[in-house]
DNA sequence: TGACTAACGGTCATATACTGACCAAAGTTC
DNA sequence: GAACTTTGGTCAGTATATGACCGTTAGTCA
């Protein structure tokens, strides 16, 4: 049925115009002075078109975040198929985040917004779901990485796995957050970058120490 | 009004899909075999939205012989820049001619459906008009070819243009009646290219011969 | 040769998709 | 605190598309 697979591409397109449209002025303005009348301008349509694809102003925005994590995945996907050691593996890891929102820090943005504001997003609930299991995906990656310096005895078996992965990516947040939007425009990447090194060396020599209370 | 435009672009853009649709589809088969409901289907649309789009099957029919026939014209526009002999350009306008339906032999079964059923055809005016203009075209671009001979003093001022013009016309798509569709497949170009060649040689030399009776 | 059937060009009632005026809520101004 | 402006989201009206249907034509059969 070339007819109803035409409509379902058209359908396709519509929604990846609109997304499209919106990225480039969330990315250039912020979320709050772009209005929807605007992205619908963009994308030459009509406002009421928006909503046959999406349901809020809020999903559009998410949604732009869940098409460019994938490419991140990937990207993390070839760090674990390169030998090395799981210290270095680990900061590795943690540049390719920091990169990836360095390279569009409306990303990160688009990320806060919904950590600090889930309920009030307005979201359905399978695209809710979806920014989860895709924010577990990075956690997950970062747990393998522990996992891998285990067995190949560079860590203690004794880490609390969960734990660690969650210290890591809190940290990752927390230093982006306090340096991507404020400071030195041109100093605030080295900032982030030896921010996390520092912090990253330190938390791994935590875990090389034996802890004397044990 | 980039939604007025994206409208317009996708109205031209589903009128060129049909178009393409059917140019397959007839060329491939032939006019009658071709269904209205097939062409749809082709072009991923419905029967019902042909009609939206064109008035007929005739119409698509005639139209792609619109469509091809500017690319001849571009084509036939180099030809009176090359400098050349009145003789030789009349004979390298016929074999562009020639070559054009050779290339595709249902543009010319198209151009000689609408002159031969022009009031059955069904067309609206406006592209009766056009096809005719466009015919006209092919033939005032002959006319140039003599008036050009007639100035270089290759031909006596004494041809009477119309008359030529519309001969030699004749002429082309006589034989190229006479050849396209029969005969033995291999030796039908050639015997179209030599027909038309021995005429034309034929017509110029009774143009050069002085009129006894005059 | 007339009755019947199948096929298809073209039509149009219905379905689907889209639009932008409108409403409610929130923020701003006086 | 009232009046005003802005904007996210809604929905009645409009635009576009669909495919069942009808009328006509051509072919078949008795």
């Amino acid at each position: 049925m070339g007819l109803e697979e035409r409509r379902r591409r058209e359908r396709e397109n519509r929604k990846n115009a609109i997304l499209k449209a919106a990225r480039r002025l969330f990315f250039e303005k912020g979320f709050k002075p772009v209005t929807v009348e605007s992205i619908a301008r963009k994308a030459e349509l009509s406002k009421g078109s928006i909503y046959l694809y999406y349901n809020s102003k809020e999903e559009i925005y998410t949604q732009i975040l869940l098409n460019d994590i994938d490419k991140f995945h990937n990207h993390i996907a070839a760090l674990l198929q390169t030998p090395s050691s799981a210290s270095e593996a680990l900061v590795r890891l943690a540049n390719i985040y920091v990169d990836f929102f360095l390279n569009e820090r409306e990303l990160f943005r688009i990320l806060m917004t919904f950590m600090l504001h889930t309920t009030d997003m307005n979201l359905p609930d399978d695209l809710n779901t979806h920014i989860i299991k895709t924010t577990n995906k990075t956690i997950d990656i970062i747990e393998q990485v522990f996992k891998y310096g285990i067995e190949r005895g560079e860590f203690p078996a004794t880490i609390n796995l969960r734990q660690s992965r969650n210290a890591i990516w809190g940290m990752l947040n927390g230093i982006i957050s306090l340096h991507l939007f404020t400071g030195i425009e041109t100093k605030r990447a080295e900032a982030i970058r030896s921010t996390i090194k520092a912090g990253l060396d330190t938390y791994i020599r935590g875990i090389l120490t034996p802890n004397p209370g044990l």
